[in-house]
DNA sequence: CAAACTCAAGACAACGTTGTCTTTTAACTT
DNA sequence: AAGTTAAAAGACAACGTTGTCTTGAGTTTG
């Protein structure tokens, strides 16, 4: 078995309670024994049992709440969590639940109460749940939220924000550029702040481009391939069908692809169609989708970082590292789902 | 703070140690008490406390290893894992690894010797390697493998075998019932014995119909969309190309449905693709893939109940519960990349 | 120079579980 | 009906760490 505190005590012939001091860092312990006691770790090959530590005194496991949207984004997520909770010596409980589960909000509370976890990586639209964030500030438990935004001045160290707003008019802003006029927009759920984040990115990019908001073309959904699908099969049999289609994420985007060939539209020469997160699969596509890339595992990353943070903050009053960054702003990839406009 | 196994004895009326009892699912407590204990827990809300019940030996984590081969895959998978873990009392720690890093295998075996975890379930490649497995077994650590495999007579008990062989068989089957004769195989990655046995399905299906193997259809690849493209277009350029593909998963196939678009090839009116495994994307593809069905979360469900069953067996000499199932075959899922061979 | 104070370091309890041993109860033998 | 055995449930220690209290030596103070 692998060597205990009390091993490392009896190496340097200290206490074991000394060596308990040495590892924490408390300043009452000679430099002669700090000197022994570390001699002695190396020796041994000691690593403090998280267990043992964490039921007497604060816990080393941070939890990933997620609702389901798409593999690649829980997959990405988690594989930045990972990163950084190894490094920093936490480990990793997933934690997925379903948004529409009607004691959704109080299982997580649940979870939060038992005291086990040292703080929660929140996704939306967990991270948008004032009713959780109230309850996680008032028990003082640390959490992190990713969300949608773009407030870089006041630095919110609970939250790693992704601009969505600013991606949008970008993604938009391209297909203006080629020349389209009737751009339609499919969103995602509206609990999803990210979906009205892309939708106000895209008005403003019409806005600022002198063309005028068409109601018909914004049509309601879900983050998802069907209802990309379905959406896009009724604009197309529209009098004045769209020239381009912003699809709020990848999947809808797939789905109005989808759509299109159905109904033997060509894509891009007839159908322009972008999408919004840069899934793997944007890259299988036919025609390869045009779309604006969100760094996931860099956005986890650096949540996690910042998580570990307050942590650290919260339990010892001080953290000796850096704020991680703490806003994201998704780039526009083109492929080759994107032409210039026709009609 | 939140309840203690204590507060649940006290209000059972019980001592605490039947309510340790009871949560481990324990074959010697009465159905009365353990009816009175399911209740108190309830009404408490109580949750064990990990760290203590890891402290003390028992270890209450289900490690979930696997090399990153596809989103879609591991969340499955996550998913029918984390189903038994909840019902059954344990949590899930995910453990992803790079199965080409050169200290894999020991970074897994010093995770497994340092106590903390109950058991863990094994994917491909991890599940095919021998010398992890010895290791596993001479320190009695629980374990449970993903294999490919279809022998049931001999009940093994640390394995849940995929019949791949036998879908295989079946898909390839579709294809020469379909008329087609030259049928292309694109293979995975060898280290995966799912990638041999598919092959041997393909091959004895071939046999059976009287079909002679033509070795430059049997094309060495990986498992991923670009190996699927690049070998199709390879094969598209061959003098008599082939009239069928058979990608031994739904990535390659849908690199094939990939390749075929970029050389003007209509499937599946000039080349029929099928895939393996039954990803969400092989329904999102144009035209939609037909592949065999992977039942992925149930497959993972058997394998932790599995598992849980050999632990609590190594711990209390009997599980009360049946062996779950642990022979799975993928059936085939008729889409529209397949039809009558022309040629 | 004794009393008071400081500081390093040790002793010991405590955290919430499970392992082991013991006791009680029930169920078979003969 | 007494004796044996098996099963169910309890008592208590133990896990490896940190928190708190105590000890004891050295240093200051009046």
């Amino acid at each position: 078995m692998s060597a205990t505190i009390k091993d490392v005590a009896n190496l340097a012939k200290v206490s074991f309670k000394t060596v308990s001091r040495v590892i924490n860092r408390e300043p009452t312990v000679g430099e002669d024994l700090q000197k022994r006691v570390w001699e002695a770790i190396d020796a041994l090959g000691y690593q403090p049992n998280m267990s043992a530590r964490n039921l007497r005194g604060s816990a080393a496991f941070i939890s990933f709440i997620y609702d389901n949207p798409n593999s690649h984004y829980v997959i990405d997520m988690q594989h930045g969590l990972l990163d950084t909770c190894r490094k920093e010596g936490f480990e990793l409980l997933i934690h997925p639940v379903s948004a529409d589960a009607p004691d959704a909000i109080a299982e997580l509370e649940r979870l939060a109460q038992n005291g086990h976890i040292a703080g929660f990586v929140l996704t939306p639209p967990f991270s948008e749940n004032e009713s959780l964030i109230k309850f996680l500030e008032a028990r003082n438990i640390a959490f992190v939220r990713i969300i949608s935004g773009r407030t870089t001045d006041a630095p919110d160290a609970t939250a790693v924000k992704v601009d969505d707003f600013q991606a949008a008019y970008d993604i938009t802003h391209h297909l203006i550029k080629l020349g389209h006029q009737r751009i339609a927009f499919l969103g995602g759920e509206l609990e999803h702040g990210s979906s009205t984040e892309r939708l106000e990115g895209y008005l403003s990019a019409l806005a600022d481009a002198g063309i005028k908001k068409d109601k018909n073309l914004i049509v309601p959904g879900g983050y998802n391939f069907d209802s990309g699908s379905e959406r896009t099969q009724k604009l197309l049999r529209r009098k004045k069908p769209p020239t381009a289609v912003f699809g709020a994420n990848d999947e809808i985007a797939a789905g109005a692809l989808f759509a299109a060939r159905l109904n033997d539209v060509s894509v891009p020469q007839a159908l322009s169609i972008v999408g919004f997160e840069d899934s793997p699969f944007s890259r299988q596509t036919w025609p390869r989708l045009t779309t604006a890339h969100q760094p996931n595992s860099e956005i986890a990353r650096a949540a996690a970082a910042s998580l570990v943070r307050s942590i650290r903050l919260a339990r010892f009053g001080k953290a000796d590292c850096e704020a991680p960054q703490n806003l994201f702003c998704p780039k526009v990839v083109v492929r080759d789902s994107t032409s210039p406009a026709s009609s």
